[in-house]
This record gives C-alpha cells, structure tokens and sequence, in this order.
DNA sequence: CTCCTTTAGATATCTAGACAAGTTACTGTG
DNA sequence: CACAGTAACTTGTCTAGATATCTAAAGGAG
C-alpha cells in the first residue's frame, strides 16, 4: 500500500519490445548497481511492485528471480528482498606454499584468516583410503588406493571452501598424514620429512556453477559461481606426491599469481 | 502427446516436502548426468512434462528454469529444450608469455588456436587515449593518461574473450603499439624494443556472473560465469608497464600455472 | 512484566488458462 | 517440381487467482 520512494524505479515503456519483467529487472539492477539500493537494503515488497507497475505478481515475481540469478538480491521468506552485500574476500597469494609460511605449528589457513581480522574454523575432516577416481589416479601416476583428507573451511562461521588431498598410500602410510592433525607445517612439512622435498606445484583452475552438493556444502547463494582449483604436487624427483581439489565460493576468493617474465 | 521414454524420468514423491518444481529439476539433472539425456539431445517438450507429471505448465516451466540457470540445458524458442553440449576447452598455460613464445609474427592466441585446429579470430579493435580508471591508475602507478587497446577475441565464430589493455602514454606513445597490428611479438616486444625488458606479471583471477553487457558480447548462455582476470607487467625496473583486464566465458577456459615451492 | 497467541504482511508454490511468436512439416496450387 | 500457405507444435509472456509458510509486531493471559 505504501507507495514507492519516487524517483528510486521508473515506469514501463509498453512500445518496448522488450519483456515486461526484464524492463522490470533492468530497472532493480539498474537502482542497484547506482546506489539507489545500498547494501543490504529492502526493495519494495512485491505486492508494491505489483502496485507500482500495473502488472500481475508472477510478473514481479519473474523480474525478481532474474536479479536473484544475478546474485544482486537474496530473497528471505516472510521478510523481504534484500541487496545482496559484498562478502569480504580473501586473497590466496601464489606464494602461499612457499617453505617459509610452513613453519608455524598451525595451519596456513588459521594463521591467514587471524591475520586478516577472520575466525577461521575446519570442519567435516574425514580422512580414509579408498580407490582414486580415474583422473585423481592419472595424476598421481596410477595408484591403486589413496588416502583422502577431505575437510571445509569456514570464515566468521561462514563455509567459503571444500578440498580433498589425494596422497599414493605408500606415501602416507605410517606418518603423521594420516592423522587428523598431521602436526606443525601441515602434510607438506610431513612429506619432505619423509623424503619428498617439494619442488613445484601445478595448478589448474575452472570456474563454474556448483552442483546442488556444493550448494549445500558452501551454503551458496543463487548465482554465485564456484572457482575449481585442482593441485598437484611434485617432489623433487618429479612424482606426484599429492592432489588437491578445492572448490572455493567465487564471492569469497581472488587467486593471485606472479609470473616470471622468462 | 507422445509417452516419454520409459524409465528416463521418474515420479513425484507427494510426501517429500521438496517443492514439486525442484523434484521435476532434480530428475531432469539426474537424467542428464547419468546420460539417459546425450549432449544435444531434446528434452521432453513442456507439454509431455506436464503430461507425465500431471501438473500444471508454469511448474514444469519453473523447473525447466532451475536446470536452464544451472547451465545444463538450452532452451530455443519453437523447437525445444536441449541438453548443452560441452564446449570446448582452451588451456592458458602460466608459461604463455614466456619469451620464446614471443618470437612468431602472428598472435599467441592465432598461433595457439591454430595449433589447436580452431579458426581463431580478433574483433572489435579499438584504440585511443583515454584517463585510467582509478583502478588502472593505481595499479599502473597513477598515470593521467594511458593508451588502452581493446579487442574480442574468437573461436570458431564463437566469442570466448574479450580483454582491454592499458599503456601509460608517456611509453606507448611514439611505438607501433599505437597501431592496430603492433607487429612480430605483439606489445611485449615492442615493450622491450623501448627499453622495458619485462621481469614479471601479476595476474589476478576471480569468477563471477557476467553483466549484462559482458553476456551480449560473449553471447553467454545462462549459468555460464565469467573468468576476471586482471594482468600487470613489471619491467626490470619494477615499473609497472602495462595492465590487461580480460574477461572470459568460464565454459570455455581452463588456466594452468606452475609455482615453484621455493 | 513475561510469555503465548493472534494477526498482518511477506515470500513460496501451484493452478488453469490466454495470447504471442518461432519452427517445422505437410498440403495444395501453380 | 517449386513454392506459398497453413496447421501443428514448440517456447515466451502474462493474468488472476488460490493455499502454504515464515516473520514480526500487536495484544491478551498469567
């Protein structure tokens, strides 16, 4: 019943050929993206959007989930729409498995996200054997069991990333990698202990949609990709010791990588 | 009309509390993961959904919306639903700006994509002098004015990329990098003829949903993200000499980079 | 005052139908 | 045979409701 602040959505053009519930779209994205929303913010329920505009709820209700699948607004039942704000992101520098960050007795992740003013927390840690897929095999070289270490990372108790480390069982077997805790430095301090001295990583990155599984896991919301980041570790007689597949909440990360000029 | 394949679709759990349209989008994907729907193949029209499922048009339209938004399938207005075919893959290596890759008279991506045994091709060149965003111009370290060159990048007809370089004016200008086709090497030669030998590039990755604009020029289908990937050449001086703000079509990239474990 | 109930308002889901517009295949005419 | 027209089928858009469920605020009982 309450009308619209004036000025913050525009009016339709009937001559346009242009779907209504996209003119519609345009104009939330657009009152968005220009401020005229701040973060956070409520729109206009859709009963006044229904008001405003002149046209059916299922109309309103089809711009509205084109601007949700933009990722521009969440919609919480019962409550409202509201402007989506930018979560904090956290920046994986390319040297963040350099020898020199592996000597704290904590994990690289606790120690960064202290820094950066964030609670971190692990959680859903498995660790257990079991056969490789076929491309995890491929790229250890063809080993027939693994040991997996599956955990999440959570900030400010909210989930931002999934990995599962892959490691040839005769690697793994009898260290510390195999416990929940591998100890100080992490299963990369462990390996070089065990003869493995690391001498590159390969890193190759995707990024996508996540499936209903990541959905749930990373506690997404709609239209919010995910980033794919598959790494595997090479000792310094050139075997693979170790995969690493990460799949990371799109909104929450920036990969950085510096590259020589060779 | 016509019956659905037997045993392709499944049926409705009336007890789930599971909204209908997502049980009919759950078994849609199922169908298409498991492969009982092959790349391209057609979707059982809205009328035979509705059909099969006994419900009304605007539910199977709304689940029909779900697996479209997750990228799996491709509407095409008079004909049908579609299952999206997987397109193909261009790999960036980390060692693509390596010197000897600069010696050829054509292209990185020409030569690449060749290799390939895709049709490569540029579009949309443009070039002119311009004042730097405040992004660029922090990063370039505050240049009032920069060249910037910006240009699309095809395969096979299809728009996978499109990428804008930064110059400041004060190097570029006087250059062939001024000029549409800056010739053997492309800028980075011509960076280094000008006495800026090239030390090391910063790169920056993120992944997000395309804008509006970023889906016409890309042609993107829905669901598909973006790569964001902002580049910063260094010369040997520590002078930051060029920056490149790529944006690609997620379905069509995977970027690989090696990082020693110094 | 505290706690529970009610109520109003918000989004979530679903129905049944209408018309528009693109695609394909058939049909009949020249 | 060539071709224009047409019919059937497809997705796209919109309407006008209905019921369910969640949230928050108001009101009443103790």
């Amino acid at each position: 019943m309450a009308t619209l602040p004036s000025g913050t959505l525009g009016t339709l053009d009937p001559a346009s050929d242009r779907a209504v519930f996209r003119q519609i779209a345009d104009q939330i994205r657009d009152a968005i993206t220009k401020g005229r929303f701040t973060e956070g913010a409520k729109l206009p329920s859709e009963a006044e959007l229904v008001e405003h505009y002149g046209v059916s709820r299922m109309t309103v209700r089809n711009a509205l989930g084109v601007v949700q699948g933009e990722g521009l607004v969440r919609a919480e039942h019962g409550k409202g729409v509201f402007v989506r704000p930018r979560p904090p992101v956290r920046r994986l520098a390319s040297d963040r498995f350099a020898r020199r960050h592996r000597e704290a007795g904590r994990s690289a992740f606790t120690v960064e996200a202290e820094a950066a003013g964030s609670r971190p927390e692990v959680d859903s840690l498995e660790i257990r054997e079991e056969r490789p897929s076929a491309d995890v095999s491929t790229r250890l070289g063809g080993p027939r069991r693994v040991l997996a270490r599956r955990r999440r990372y959570l900030l400010d108790g909210r989930p931002v990333e999934f990995a599962a480390s892959y490691l040839p069982l005769d690697i793994a077997q009898s260290t510390p990698i195999t416990e929940p805790n591998p100890g100080p430095g992490g299963i990369y301090a462990r390996l070089e202990e065990a003869g493995h001295t690391l001498d590159r990583f390969d890193e190759e990155i995707r990024a996508r949609m996540p499936s209903p599984h990541e959905i749930r896991a990373l506690e997404l919301a709609p239209g919010v990709p995910v980033i794919h980041l598959i790494r595997t570790a090479f000792d310094t007689a050139a075997r693979p010791v170790e995969v690493c597949d990460t799949v990371m909440a799109a909104d929450a990360y920036v990969l950085a990588y510096q590259l020589p000029a060779t």
